[in-house]
DNA sequence: GATGAATGAGGGTTCATTCAT
DNA sequence: TATGAATGAACCCTCATTCAT
């Protein structure tokens, strides 16, 4: 299988490069990575990698997009006889278990957004929209008083950015944790805690944590409900 | 008085280049700025700048520094005599004030933490003992029953988050609030609304709210408070 | 006859190579042609082209002397018992017919001029002794009496050069005549207005330019043969 | 007067390019000229050269226009009070003179015209329309009796190619002379056999010759009014 | 103080060619 | 045969910095 090989070296160099390219536009954006160092990254010379991409830009914008892909996923937020707590926490969840495994795919696309979102900028209407429709989901919820008086989109917002801060200062986050990495018990905590958080502030606390301590019993938040 | 009239010169030229440095700094990072673009910024030509800069690395190392020590004076918290409520209110909103103020401060060091943070590094520890000390606080708020137990250290990196996230994605914030800018009653309603969800998640909802409320009566919130 | 086959597909294959590297090189020269164009062209890829060719240089070698040879056919003047005038518009016609129909060779010669002829620079003996001998060949009607006295290098080098130019600035040609292409009917008529302007010029045209004179400026000269 | 000496230098070296520039270009064409090599004929480094010009594209836009735009004065043909014979004199020796003194601002043009005219296109409905006046006035000569009909506008055509050849081709035309150079007797030489023959072709030949003999006693061509 | 000039390194990209397969 | 991959040189251009003036 000569053939399948030899396609088989390609993908792999596909994927060296695309995750190369990653490390380097995520550390310092479009502008500041360079070929060479994704090269050198992918083990690869300059004009090989171009043998394999058509220009950096190309390679950045496929990479960004991908992410972008990749959260569209996420953002399927689907109520279909949910509870808004249970909606959320999984949403919640969702979100930083991808900060937690993909953090650089994360950090392209906040070096993107300082950068002035010059590639992403066609693309966020359709981002808008979603999150517009989950900001209605969110009102409607607020007006069956299922849930407390919040601003849906800045909530959506701040949910998107705690989560998402995980990932882009991860390693303020390790340092100020005094751990080297996060194992899968530091994941769930930061995740039991942010969903509690934003819960609670959602006046959402008492069932879903409740629910949630069933599987994790050593949680308190209960009590927040009865001031 | 010639000689004070040149030093008034050099001194505005310097903030020039200091505001010029911070913007591509802040856009492209330190390796994707250019002093071209710095020099061009600040209407200077190229060794021109270098009149009055040693080096690129210099300049970053000077703003981004210039930034961290504005931080240090948000950071200071003071809780004598005050309450958890409106210690907490007090922070969130004058980080969120420095976001909505100062984007670009906060920018430069959200690109710092991208790249790794190859020159914060060495100051890190700094930020780390006096989040501890605040978290600190924070405890002891908790085990004297006055809050809801949260992860403080997760807290106030959550706060900080959010609030940063106002300056980092200011345009991807601008534009799903379908608004060119945000204006004095746009800042003051983000910022009750992040009071409130904080507080609420932290199990401080009730009083404090309504103690802000007295300040700025545009708070919605407050509802939550009567159920 | 798959041998044969084979072989008819290589044949071909060699033709288009060919004919793609007469487009490039007459276009870009020598050094501003790509092999990658050529190849592009001719429907191969780069090493597929390097299957048939050697180099570059060789190819262009090739096409280049390729160019000569036909040329060599042109500048094949007999004189066995034909008058000035005709040899002279059999020459013209010829050459002018060679420019309208492969003006991509006579460029490819132009280019190569252009560079200082690295090329065909060692063949250059050979042609100018072909000029000589023809240029003899007028020195004799001159001395005959059966021509004005002009220069009979100079008169071949610009009957060279204008029927060249029809080739080379076709572009230009084409515009300033307000015409997409030439036309069997204006090839005709440039090929009757410059065999007459040069006959003319060589006192070959009297009688018949007269005669043309009446109803049209640039009319066959073939009766010049006459008188 | 350093600063006069220094604005001499760089206009020193500003000509250094350009003529480097023209060099290569005429040369090699756009795409076959290398900076590099321009910069090496101006005695600079590359760096260096860019901080004269912007692009090669710029220098290249630049001196071929400066050729088109030092044509534009040999083309303005005024026949005010002149008879043709006098006017096509003098044209042809303007351009003449022009491919002597300047052969490769000539050979530069020439190869913008092998590559398709990407740059000069722009600009040709200009001399076509210079071209269509001068067209006219010969037609007007012609409809009045002063002059042998011809087709006028491939007669402008046939005298630019001719003229225009001593340059592009004049390694070949040296060759074919057997001569290392133009002499100031050859080029008169050049001159009075192309405008004999030209105008003998136009049916003018007598008495411009004659005249034009009085200026300039050392032309032979005189004779063929004689037979 | 401020400008024009220079420099060596490196930016992204294409070149002609070769070598496995 | 013909393709995917590789290579080293060269492409045009910008970088941060320095040095005369």
């Amino acid at each position: 299988m000569s053939a399948g090989k030899a396609r088989e070296a390609r993908d792999r160099k596909q994927i060296d490069i695309r995750r190369a390219a990653i490390e380097e536009f995520a550390r310092h954006g479009y502008r500041g990575a360079s070929t060479q160092a994704i090269a050198a990254r992918a083990g690869l010379s300059k004009p090989q990698l171009h043998y394999y991409i058509d220009s950096k830009e190309d390679l950045y914008r496929e990479v960004l997009l991908e992410t972008m892909h990749a959260w569209g996923d996420l953002f399927a937020v689907d109520d279909a006889g949910l509870s808004p707590a249970q909606v959320l926490s999984d949403y919640i969840r969702r979100k930083l278990e991808f900060s937690f495994d993909h953090p650089l795919m994360s950090r392209i696309f906040t070096a993107e957004m300082l950068a002035g979102a010059p590639v992403f900028k066609p693309y966020m209407a359709v981002y808008r929209r979603r999150t517009a429709a989950a900001a209605t989901m969110i009102r409607r919820w607020i007006d069956r008083g299922l849930m407390r008086p919040v601003d849906p989109l800045q909530l959506l917002m701040n949910i998107w950015a705690v989560t998402q801060s995980y990932a882009d200062h991860r390693d303020q986050v390790l340092f100020y944790m005094r751990k080297p990495a996060l194992g899968i018990a530091d994941r769930e905590r930061i995740i039991a805690h942010v969903t509690s958080l934003i819960l609670t502030g959602c006046g959402l606390g008492a069932a879903p944590v409740a629910a949630a301590a069933r599987r994790r019993p050593a949680r308190r938040p209960a009590k927040s409900a009865s001031p």
